[in-house]
DNA sequence: GCGGATCAC
DNA sequence: TATGGTGATCCGC
């Protein structure tokens, strides 16, 4: 694990104006002023976790033959030759990014703010800070306090979002002339299609593609300017001295200003756009050209502030580009998984198509697909408009909150304000959520889905009341100890649903109503319309459909791991083919019983007593109630949460604390010893790192009834050495070395079963379907897809095949 | 459908 | 002394 203070916690030097600083003494800072916190502490513990994520990901690559990596090979290679004939240059996507937005709004507004260091947020936490600040480390999401210690002089500025907003409205008025259908995905932030736009230009004369500025500020682009005729003189000059060491803007020339021609190209017609935002706004915007949204996103930020970039539509030009792209640059990519790519050695976006095969291996479908993409420099060519909300919800932050009763009122509180914005855009939903941290940073979310859609303070709170409830009741006699609590809504009628069921009230009314009485209220307004005002605008924002990643789409691909429970299935239990579309307790009974077969006898690793039934769920149930009878289950209980609020869950930990869901914990557990992770696979039926993290959380009382499962109590002594039920050697009593043994006495097995048999099954199934589902030109191959979207890729089994493979068994998820 | 995680802004 | 709010998605239950 890397010590403290090692990049975890490090300043996040990944945007602009974040080179060349002193980033030693900055980080020293950092974390002299973070070491010792509850936040400090937390941030730990989850930097540990996802470093036994690592960990485990790598004692699986140990088991990963040659022959396996040469299968998996063919099969990238196979995948990267189909989404390259899906390539598409044709279109001139864009991704327009205002250059320190809300600070650069208050310093042209604030003047004498320009030449000092400064930040736009509240007491707490910074939302942006100029490039001024940055120099000093100071930037967004940072907290304040922390900010001042890097720099004394800061100035921070409160938010002031109905000038942020009316700055956005015209920023957004001149992206609607490139393109009407832009996408925005934030106040600052849009992608847009210039490819029409580009085509109509080509026959635009001069004159249309001329503009006067209306100031005598000079433009970025260094052409000189006359003074325009309508010059107000308000704003003059500001956007120059937006940013100290501007690299592109020339001396302010303050002579007469001339009419600006643009060219007809790509490049000088984004240009003339960010031309028209500067002149219509006084703030500069950074922007990216290139033939799809991924890249463009990258480009945008390569010549920040008051630049742009352009990749041109060449396959060459893009495969350069992306050659030596830190991974970390491409959104989507964070903190964790940039983390768990470089412990494989890769680090920029070569590496990604470098390590494909390995990363078909180790990752789920969707990720490696994504990684694929990324490594060929693919991504969406189509920008999609924003789709339906899908939830709302509304959270705070707080003092240390011990009191229930005030917890209660809270609550009650967040309902109402969640009702008025549901109540806004008319919107019902069926689950409710309530979200808590503590004040050890640690965060739980409770839902519960009702049957008929809520939307006012009284129906959300009386969900929202008794999920609250059991966590109180829960921790008693502790007292729930949060920082934070949030309310959503979520699970929206759709837009047909409220419709028809409208019509329905309606005509049940005018049914049995006398013609004439008070009509209902519409409740079915019209979509808004973007652009129309401030709130409608804040809608647009946050409906945006994520742009940056690829294609999701059917599960059609299996992972390594898939495949062997596939070949494993169709080996042992003859009828997998038939059962594959079957869902759930079913797939269940399928792998349940396969496990029979191979398992008869197990042996109780807790009490050793040989159990008759070879059945898993009898067999997990059996080591519930061994586990159960325990005797450290009187051990005391936790702080913050309470007793018994399992985090992870395993075969192994058997049930809960919340009664409402014991039975179906339980119920699962045994699945998941037989399906939900078959044998063979990372994590079946043992204690997987996942099962181990309540114990690293090294909360007193997590599980303190279980005390198998905490890491502390690893070698508590009353417990007997365990035996592996797969191998039967006796095992040590250290479950850490058991659980490690046990993955890899199953792995093991998994992987000698995977001849060529599974694999070239698995390639001729492949291959079958090969075309079906080959992407066409400049459609949307690798954007984003939800479950109900079309597959948008290529050589892929049906759904059907995939959803009957079990998807769920990928590697990726088990190094949690 | 639920809950934890990750990610973006 | 002290580290946000909102929304989306994925994955394994």
């Amino acid at each position: 694990m890397e010590a403290p203070g090692g990049t975890w916690m490090a300043l996040n030097d990944n945007k602009a104006g974040m080179e060349g600083l002193d980033k030693d003494k900055i980080n020293k800072i950092i974390l002299e002023a973070s070491k010792g916190s509850r936040y400090y502490e937390s941030e730990l513990k989850k930097e540990q976790k996802v470093n036994q994520r690592i960990e485990k990901m790598l004692q699986y690559k140990e088991l990963i033959t040659q022959q396996q990596l040469l299968r998996a090979q063919e099969q990238v290679e196979k995948m990267a030759a189909d989404l390259e004939r899906g390539r598409c240059l044709g279109r001139v996507i864009v991704h327009v990014d205002m250059d320190a937005f809300y600070a650069a709004v208050e310093m042209r507004d604030r003047p004498e703010l320009k030449d000092r260091p400064m930040a736009v947020g509240s007491d707490r936490m910074l939302s942006t800070s100029n490039y001024h600040a940055r120099k000093f480390g100071v930037r967004a999401a940072m907290p304040s306090f922390i900010a001042r210690k890097l720099c004394p002089d800061l100035v921070i500025v409160p938010h002031n979002f109905e000038k942020y907003r009316a700055a956005s409205t015209e920023v957004r008025e001149v992206f609607s002339e490139y393109d009407p259908f832009f996408m925005p995905v934030s106040l600052d932030e849009a992608y847009l299609d210039f490819t029409e736009h580009l085509r109509e230009r080509q026959g635009w004369p001069e004159a249309r593609r001329t503009h006067t500025p209306r100031t005598e500020t000079a433009t970025a682009e260094g052409r000189g300017v006359e003074e325009g005729s309508q010059g107000d003189g308000g704003s003059a000059d500001l956007s120059l001295v937006l940013f100290e060491d501007d690299p592109v803007s020339p001396p302010g020339p303050q002579g007469p200003a001339e009419p600006v021609v643009f060219g007809t190209g790509a490049e000088e017609a984004v240009r003339e756009m960010r031309f028209r935002i500067e002149q219509r706004t006084s703030l500069t915007a950074s922007a990216g050209i290139a033939p799809n949204m991924m890249l463009a996103k990258v480009c945008s930020d390569k010549n920040k502030p008051d630049g742009q970039y352009c990749i041109p539509a060449d396959r060459q030009a893009v495969m350069d580009f992306i050659q030596d792209l830190p991974i970390r640059k491409v959104s989507g990519i964070g903190k964790v998984t940039e983390k768990m790519l470089r412990a494989l050695g890769i680090t920029t976006c070569s590496g990604l198509l470098q390590q494909g095969a390995l990363l078909s291996l180790l990752f789920s479908e969707l990720s490696w697909h994504h990684f694929l993409q990324i490594s060929l420099g693919l991504g969406s060519t189509h920008i999609e408009r924003d789709s339906e909300r899908k939830s709302m919800s509304t959270e705070r932050t707080f003092a240390e909150m011990s009191s229930a009763e005030q917890q209660f009122d809270l609550c009650r509180e967040l309902c109402r304000d969640l009702a008025q914005d549901l109540q806004k855009e008319d919107l019902k939903g069926k689950t409710v959520t309530v979200k808590l941290k503590s004040v050890n940073f640690e965060v739980k979310t409770r839902a519960s889905t009702v049957s008929s859609a809520v939307s006012s303070e009284e129906e959300i709170y009386a969900v929202a009341r008794d999920l609250l409830k059991i966590e109180i009741d829960n921790a008693s006699p502790h007292p729930l100890r949060l920082r934070l609590m949030g309310v959503r809504v979520s699970g929206f009628l759709s837009s047909d649903d409220r419709k028809s069921l409208q019509k329905s009230i309606v005509s049940f009314l005018q049914s049995s109503r006398p013609p004439g009485d008070t009509p209902l209220p519409n409740t079915a307004p019209d979509n808004p319309t973007p652009l129309s005002g401030g709130a409608v605008i804040q809608t647009g924002m946050s409906l945006t459909a994520r742009p940056s990643k690829p294609g999701r789409s059917a599960r059609e691909g299996q992972s390594f791991f898939q495949r062997a429970e596939a070949q494993r299935l169709r080996g042992q239990a003859g009828r997998g083919e038939e059962r594959e579309g079957e869902q759930g307790e079913e797939r269940g009974g399928v792998s349940s019983c396969s496990l029979q077969q191979g398992q008869a006898g197990l042996t109780c690793p807790i009490c050793f007593q040989q159990q008759e039934s070879a059945d898993l769920r009898s067999f997990n149930h059996h080591i519930d109630q061994c586990l159960s009878a325990g005797p450290a289950q009187s051990h005391g209980v936790g702080a913050d949460w309470g007793a018994g609020v399992g985090g992870g869950r395993s075969g192994l930990q058997g049930e809960r604390m919340r009664p409402k869901a014991a039975a179906a914990v339980r119920d699962s557990d045994a699945r998941a010893g037989s399906s939900d992770r078959p044998p063979g696979t990372p994590g079946t039926h043992t204690l997987t790192s996942s099962s181990l993290r309540p114990a690293e959380s090294g909360r007193p009382g997590t599980l303190s009834h279980r005390p198998l499962c905490s890491g502390a109590s690893d070698l508590t002594p009353w417990r007997p050495p365990l035996t592996c039920p797969v191998c039967c050697t006796q095992q040590g009593g250290n479950l850490t070395l058991f659980n490690t043994h046990l993955d890899m006495c199953l792995n093991q097995d998994v992987l000698q079963e995977l001849g060529p048999g599974p694999l070239s099954h698995n390639a001729s199934v492949t291959a079958s379907t090969e075309g079906k589902g080959t992407p066409e030109p400049c459609q949307s191959a690798p954007k984003p897809s939800s479950k109900n979207k079309r597959c948008g890729s290529p050589t892929l089994p049906s759904p059907k095949k995939a959803k009957g493979l079990n998807p769920r068994n990928t590697i990726d998820r088990f190094f949690r």
